[in-house]
DNA sequence: GTAGGGTTAG
């Protein structure tokens, strides 16, 4: 992976393939910083430096084929001047790794120091009516525009169409004025017009126009500035076209244009957004070693990045290139790192990265609050959830409706139900964070955890009243709750109002569905269940009768199940089998069960489910059903009265393992397996040293197996 | 939204 590094670097800069110059450009800082190691621990296969070393020794005297010449290109009279080709390869040959940094010269610069200056507006004394008038035309339809035109108050100078063209919106109206003033030709148009329409055009995510008029001002000899590349930069990115975005940074090199700190962020953010960690951390280190001092953006940019990879020495590194560069983080660079700490899994170091922020004199934000009570509820962490919360409302600290949606996800995954109602209530009474359907997802996920099927239906018939549609998550949980207190004709009204409602069902919907079908008792519940699922799924519908067909055959129920788990999504494949095994034993049809969990362990469903060592054979359920597990726990005891029979080798000590179940809503897998183990007398019990192990010695087992065969067998 | 860069929800 991290030997793309070099060679990525030169793609993106594009250096022509016959020219196989290595510029020395590529190769100074990174033995020089101190993130040298931190790049060692990034890269698993090889760093940067390996990665050099595998590339042929390169001709640096060789001439550059392309006409606009390359950021290597513009370096060359650096490298040049400083070492003859023989010299250089001969450097290159005794020393593997080819970094080579010249001692007497200054680093080559990557980035302008210098950030562009801005023009300097001269007071407008009629900024009033030309702003107006801008109102005007921007509230104008596309029919009226020309017509609105005519009612310019002043004569469109170079000043008042600027003013002008900076206070319209949106960006047809920009571009339809933009295209006027050429018309008129008053004046040359310059760079600071098209920034300002590529702007409101930025606003309308209009890449495609924007790159017309940025080729527009390079055939009309209209220098594109930092501002214009970085306003085309932040385009394509906000556009998804990462590559185009590479591209016009490239043009920019080639042009001769240094970035300023504000492009080579900009593009920074495109490497990052791209997940191309080596590249970004390549292009910060260089410009480091050009004597850049990053500011907090450019933190934040790299927060982000190592946020999305979970990447928690990366966040570490943040951490030290600001100290080291003493640089201050801001509130921004603050939620970014929290951001980043949550999803590298790091609740602890959240935790005191919050209090340091606080300490520091920064006032959270509801972006920082909801990185916490986002990190504090997935780690089930309720006591400092409950302190959030207190020193949230004791500090008045701000809320919006994202962090009231995030709150109650937070209640969801503590299980704290009255504290989410309390929220749900304030959220009714406030202005602006009224309840919307991410409010009663949250809600119907908090009821129906809870197997409060009254309450979920009491949320379902409010949303029908407020015209709140139910989305597939919340559809989810209400038809999972109203399945488990089998109330089937509510389960049924609900399914319908969301085909109604357009919902989009999924393969986990269809999953819920089918986990309902395998607890209902009465065939009538059992058809009406079906029935829904048929419309969502009529293939999983047609395997359910083909299971309850006594003439099915193994090979028939054998494709037709690979087809099954073949169509499904890969997270809901398992459960699927767990169900069908579930309806299976349910409608007494354990043969079937045994097929179906056999055909999941072929396919692949049950990878793990057995363990051996010498000493002690374990059957791990924690992922199965009641009924896959109790199944599985038959077919192992029918394997394990084989080897009795044949008298082989066993070892001391068997286990299954049901997990104990800590979230507070958890159904009890260990319950059904303990009062199953108990009927059929097997001398499983639970362990004390293990929690969530069943346990059972060699001698009891074999004792209670040959109890269990008939002596005619044995003898 | 003062010609340009970074952060919030299954």
């Amino acid at each position: 992976m991290a030997a793309s590094l070099s060679t990525a670097l030169d793609v993106h800069f594009t250096i022509p393939k016959s020219d196989t110059k290595r510029p020395i450009f590529f190769t100074s800082p990174i033995r020089h910083n101190p993130t040298k190691k931190r790049l060692a621990i990034s890269c698993t296969s090889s760093t940067s430096e390996t990665s050099s070393s595998t590339k042929p020794p390169q001709n640096i005297s060789e001439s550059p084929s392309s006409k606009n010449p390359s950021l290597s290109d513009q370096l060359k009279p650096l490298s040049a001047t400083t070492l003859s080709t023989k010299d250089h390869q001969a450097q290159l040959l005794s020393r593997p790794k080819s970094t080579w940094v010249n001692p007497t010269r200054p680093k080559r610069s990557v980035l302008s120091l210098q950030r562009q200056k801005k023009s300097l507006y001269s007071y407008n004394p009629q900024i009033r009516e030309l702003k107006l008038f801008a109102k005007k035309l921007s509230g104008s339809g596309e029919d009226e525009f020309e017509s609105v035109l005519e009612t310019i108050p002043y004569p469109p100078t170079r000043e008042n169409a600027l003013l002008i063209l900076n206070s319209l919106r949106p960006w047809q109206k920009t571009l339809l004025f933009f295209n006027w003033i050429k018309t008129q030709n008053v004046f040359p148009m310059e760079t600071i017009f098209y920034n300002v329409t590529m702007k409101s055009l930025r606003y309308g995510l209009q890449f495609d126009i924007i790159e017309e008029l940025a080729n527009e001002m390079v055939s009309d000899e209209i220098q594109l500035d930092n501002i214009t590349y970085s306003t085309i930069i932040t385009c394509a990115k906000k556009c998804s076209r990462f590559d185009k975005a590479v591209e016009w940074f490239e043009r920019m090199y080639k042009t001769g244009l240094m970035p300023d700190e504000v492009t080579y962020s900009a593009i920074l953010d495109v490497y990052a957004k791209l997940g191309k960690v080596e590249e970004v951390l390549s292009l910060y280190e260089r410009g480091v070693a050009s004597g850049w001092k990053p500011d907090p953006i450019t933190f934040s940019v790299l927060a982000k990045m190592f946020g999305e990879a979970g990447d928690y020495d990366g966040i570490r590194y943040v951490l030290q290139e600001m100290k080291s560069l003493d640089v201050q983080p801001n509130l921004v660079v603050y939620n970014t790192l929290l951001e980043a700490m949550g999803k590298a899994g790091k609740p602890g170091l959240a935790r005191s990265l919050f209090e340091e922020m606080v300490d520091s004199g920064l006032t959270p934000n509801e972006k920082t609050l909801t990185a916490l009570a986002k990190i504090y509820g997935k780690a089930r962490w309720a006591k400092d959830a409950m302190d959030l919360w207190e020193r949230m409302k004791s500090n008045n600290w701000p809320m919006d409706f994202i962090l009231y949606n995030t709150l109650l996800n937070m209640c969801a995954d503590l299980g704290l139900v009255e504290e989410a109602e309390m929220l749900f209530k304030d959220m009714k009474i406030s202005e602006k964070c009224r309840p919307d359907s991410w409010t009663f997802t949250a809600m119907l996920n908090i009821y129906g955890s809870g197997g409060n099927a009254d309450k979920s239906m009491e949320l379902f018939e409010e949303m029908s009243k407020l015209g709140i549609g139910l989305n597939i998550m919340g559809c989810t949980c209400l038809v999972q709750c109203l399945g488990k207190a089998r109330r089937i004709d509510d389960l049924v009204r609900v399914f319908n109002v969301a085909i109604d409602g357009g919902v989009k069902l999924d393969d986990r919907f269809c999953g819920c569905l089918l986990s309902v079908a395998s607890l209902c008792d009465e065939s009538e519940d059992f058809t009406k269940v079906l029935a829904c699922l048929k419309q969502a799924n009529p293939k999983l519908v047609a395997f359910v009768k083909l299971i309850e067909g006594e003439e099915t055959s193994f090979e028939t129920l054998k494709e037709e199940f690979r087809a099954v788990v073949r169509d499904a999504a890969v997270e809901t494949r398992r459960p699927f089998c767990n169900c069908l095994i579930d309806i299976c034993r349910k409608r007494d049809l354990h043969g079937r069960a045994h097929e179906l969990l056999y055909l999941g362990t072929l396919y692949g469903l049950y990878p793990d489910l057995h363990h051996k060592t010498v000493k002690e054979w374990s059957l791990d359920v924690r992922s199965l059903s009641v009924g896959a597990a109790l199944t599985a726990l038959e077919e192992w005891m029918g394997t394990l009265t084989k080897f009795v029979q044949r008298d082989e080798e066993l070892p001391e000590l068997f286990s299954a393992h049901t997990g104990s179940g800590t979230h507070k809503f958890s159904q009890g897998l260990a319950n059904s397996f303990d009062s199953h183990v108990k009927k059929l007398a097997a001398p499983f019990r639970q362990s004390e040293e293990r929690a969530g192990h069943f346990v059972a010695t060699r001698e009891d087992l074999v004792t209670w197996v040959q109890s269990r065969i008939p002596s005619s067998v044995i003898a």
